[in-house]
DNA sequence: CAAAACACTGTACACTGTTCGGACTATTTT
DNA sequence: AAAATAGTCCGAACAGTGTACAGTGTTTTG
């Protein structure tokens, strides 16, 4: 993981909740910090695997690199600062919803977030500085389960389990979803290439991983989707699944 | 995510299954791939959060930075030995053992690996090339739901999604970890200096969240342990128990 | 009007992974 | 025995990275 709560915490809360106050004296800012926000987004959007750079970011905005310090003390609470500008643009679900509705639409809208900015899974949440929607939406969350009767330390493993398992999975779906990319392979090409040549070294000796491959598990892409993708999303709705059928046992039960 | 699959992977997967064969005609190696790859995984440990730099594992092996691509293509390679190697260290469950127990004990040696190599968590999983280690602890996963009578695609999707909990629940078990030494700030230090501050700009607008940080569910240290790791830990077995007991529904009942 | 404060910038520093050309060495071929 | 060759090893260089610093110009305050 890379960046999570250095610098200054209290200037980085600041910049969260109350943004970047006007100079005093001397010249205005040219840019508004939302707009420095919204283009480092768009830029570590594009950039996909490899990380935001302050130079292409300086780039895009017209502006010197050393001038994006003018508003923010690093690149790290630059990101603090736009994770909060992504949680403000996911939906929360709507009052009134189940619990297990909710979370799922929770860990979906998470999972639509994780993919169209793989950056956030980069972005370490020990110390996250909590901006207003981040907060937000962990209260959704635990508002959700209001009604169980369930204990505080229950209520809050149980929304954190979620999120691990949303964060762990989404970043399979990311992986599988960028690799043809990043590699320059497909993921046909992949298997028919190395296929043979790691069945050749198994042997015999793993019975159940050779079954699934000439069972075609591994390999045939018949959809739109390329196979490992296909693959991912589908395991992403089962997992989530089992947690939120673990989380019912502890509920309704 | 850093560092799949990149480079060409036939030769990634000869190195893994193969080692490196010695040279026809001129000088012999003077070290051997595994002092290379055990010294990486070390210097990777030290790194901690950055990276690990082929300049500092070349001065720790005594050798010169180029000299290392004599022995590994790049990096991304190295990394896919690390990975190998690191599974050749962990305990497999023996044979015989249930199911539920099973599963746990491979979540639980993942989640003592990712303490101890942080860096796993950096390196995407998509095109992994599959080395004899890696590959006998998934067919041991795999064995464990033999007798369940589970069609294929649930058996890979419920190790998938018990992969994909730990791997997420163990990314916040490690920054908790690291984010005192990274950040130079104990829990409680920051806890203390930020808690005020977010509850002013709170207000009452999140009563849930207010709660628990009155009921002390965020700061407070009693043990030997940073409060948040102990959470961490404590969140990491509640949130198994939850994806097991979604897995049970299924195979028992 | 002078002085302080501040946005803005070019340059530099220390770092990264990797490539290239050359020096050296051990084996194979002639 | 001599020559060719493949391959290890290495210093230096290249194109990047985030950020610090000194300097310039602009705006507001006293």
């Amino acid at each position: 993981m890379e960046y999570a709560g250095r610098g200054d915490p209290v200037r980085t809360l600041a910049l969260l909740w109350d943004g970047l106050p006007p100079p005093k004296r001397g010249p205005r800012h040219r840019l508004h910090l939302s707009q420095i926000v919204d283009a480092a987004i768009a830029e570590a959007d594009m950039a996909g695997q490899a990380a935001l750079s302050m130079r292409a970011l300086a780039q895009r905005l017209g502006i010197a690199t050393a001038t994006l310090y003018t508003y923010v003390p690093s690149k790290a609470e630059l990101l603090e600062l736009m994770v909060e500008r992504v949680a403000e643009g996911q939906p929360l679900p709507p009052p009134e919803t189940g619990w297990r509705r909710g979370l799922r639409d929770l860990a979906e809208s998470d999972l639509v977030a994780y993919r169209s900015h793989p950056w956030l899974l980069q972005v370490a949440t020990a110390r996250t500085v909590f901006g207003p929607h981040v907060l937000a939406r962990y209260e959704a969350a635990l508002a959700l389960l209001d009604d169980a009767g369930l204990p505080a330390r229950d209520v809050t493993a149980f929304v954190a389990a979620v999120d691990s398992y949303t964060r762990g999975a989404a970043a399979a779906v990311v992986e599988a979803e960028q690799a043809p990319g990043q590699t320059g392979t497909t993921d046909d090409e992949w298997w028919e290439s190395l296929a043979p040549l790691l069945e050749e070294r198994m042997g015999g000796r793993f019975p159940r991983i050779a079954a699934l491959e000439t069972a075609g598990a591994f390999v045939v892409s018949d959809s739109t989707l390329p196979y490992t993708l296909r693959r991912a999303l589908d395991r992403f709705e089962i997992g989530l699944d089992l947690v939120l059928d673990g989380i019912g046992a502890r509920v309704d039960g």
